[in-house]
RNA sequence: GUGAACGUAGCUCAGUUUGGCAGAGCGCUGGGUUGUGGCCCCAGUGGUCGCGGGUUCAAAUCCCGCCGUUCACCCCA
């Protein structure tokens, strides 16, 4: 037998059902936010990546599903959804005529890191971006959604957190600030933690080695760092999550693992995951679209992992069967009734009944197990009636039988059911 | 990439300590009962014990390697 690589699953019927309900309720919710989705490619040239994820990033360092096509070139195939947004907004010069620019995504991700629970090689992500606007109340709209997506999966548990990075202004302050004090502990960092100090300190931050944990603790703090206009920033941003009531912690030491952020970065979690406790993760990136080439237009956005969501709502009870249409069984018995069947399918998928056309090798009695099976409303038998122009209904729930007329069958079903 | 646990029927798992005929429940198939399905009763079906190698008279069981899953680290969604 032929497996499957390591960190890759099917998604089977019997499942499909929650991943549908998921999609459909983001649907409704960014689009009542006025968002619209986009479709960008699964594979990208493995640059976008390395420029705008970032070279120090380990997505971009270890991470990647990075192959060379025929003709040599440098492939990869995305390990997040920001950059190919942006990409297509840079592109398509939407900045020209129409922006603000609000879409979503849905759609599978690639990353190389040792599978666990929600955590897989490919997955997938929910993502909204936002281009072009600088205020704060952008910051708040996508935390809002984010917040909103939830609540409408009734997930309870959650807790928002955020925290600003600074600009391209005061980054570089709070940078030197940390790498000085980080240097002073020099010798008691891992190798890995000497070599993030260098390119990268502000991720020395998220580090949960026990040494760090403690030497962490008495870090600068970026909020004392940032600029008078981040601040600014940062403070009119709580005051919108003030008012609209959204609860939210400031974790100063909340950095995230794409070079690209500035200012607002923002994380939910829950503590019913295990280490996969962040379940959504955005921020500001106000530097993108001119890092790409693009003219210097702001945007922030946030991803969600659906397969971490699945795991979530796994642990409360979701009935999702109540807007299925009613399944109609169809047990044929008489073999000669071919045109009847066919008419009398397309009657009952156009009064949006779901059907299910039974093997009419079958005896009458496997004919009602499978249809009990299948949870059948009503079970129509077709057999020798047929010539006296009447058919055998049962309902199943109540055992009820009752033989109609083939004239008006659909309307005597409808009052059956 | 590091450390640990695990992998037995379609599913959930027992059996591994101390090597000795491959097991249970659920499901599935058939039968009985029921007005013809569900409930109940009876019977049947189902396995390369993850894969490969080694030790042994004998391996699901002990040893080694590989693959996969899970948990933690790393990191992130």
């Amino acid at each position: 037998m032929i497996g499957l690589p390591r960190g890759v699953q099917d998604i089977m019927p019997s499942e499909v059902k929650i991943w549908q309900f998921i999609e459909k309720t983001a649907r409704e919710i960014f689009e009542s936010y006025n968002y619209q989705e986009i479709r960008t490619p699964i594979f990208e040239f493995t640059e976008l990546f390395t420029k705008g994820t970032g070279e120090t990033t380990d997505i971009v360092i270890k991470e990647m599903y990075t192959f060379l096509d025929k003709k040599g070139r440098s492939l990869t195939l995305r390990p997040e959804g920001t950059p190919g947004v942006v990409r297509a907004f840079i592109m398509n010069k939407i900045y020209n005529l129409n922006i603000p620019w609000k879409v979503y995504y849905i759609g599978p991700m690639f990353r190389y890191e040792r599978p666990q629970a929600g955590r897989y090689r490919q997955f997938h992500q929910l993502g909204v971006e936002l281009l072009g606007i600088k205020d704060p109340i952008a910051d708040f709209e996508i935390i809002k959604i984010a917040v909103e997506f939830l609540k409408n999966l009734n997930l309870a548990n959650i807790e928002v957190e955020i925290n600003s990075l600074g600009c391209q202004k005061c980054r570089p302050i709070y940078r030197k600030a940390l790498m000085d004090y980080f240097a002073s502990f020099k010798h008691e960092l891992s190798e890995i933690d000497k070599e993030r100090l260098e390119r990268n300190p502000l991720r020395l931050l998220d580090s949960k080695e026990e040494k760090m944990i403690e030497i962490k603790e008495k870090a600068p703090s970026a909020l004392d760092y940032i600029c008078g206009e981040c601040q600014e920033h940062f403070e009119k941003l709580k005051n919108y999550l003030n008012i609209s009531n959204i609860p939210y912690k400031i974790n100063p030491k909340l950095v995230r693992g794409l070079d690209y952020y500035t200012r607002t970065v923002f994380e939910i979690t829950t503590d019913i995951l295990g280490a996969q406790n962040a379940i959504v993760g955005g921020g500001r990136y106000d530097n993108l679209v001119e890092i790409y080439g693009g003219p210097p237009i702001p945007g922030l956005g946030f991803a969600l992992g659906i397969e971490r969501l699945i795991l979530l709502l796994s642990k409360i009870d979701l009935d999702l069967s109540l807007d299925e249409k009613k399944l109609i069984y169809l047990a044929i018995i008489d073999q000669n009734s071919n045109n009847f069947i066919i008419d009398l399918s397309e009657k009952l998928i156009e009064k949006k009944y779901r059907i299910e056309i039974g093997d009419p090798s079958l005896p009458l009695k496997n004919h009602l197990k499978i249809a009990n099976r299948l949870k059948a409303e009503l079970v129509i038998f077709i057999d020798s009636l047929i010539k006296e122009e009447k058919i055998k209904v049962k309902k199943l729930k109540t055992g009820e039988e009752r033989i109609l007329n083939i004239y008006n069958l659909v309307s005597e079903l409808e009052i059956m059911l």
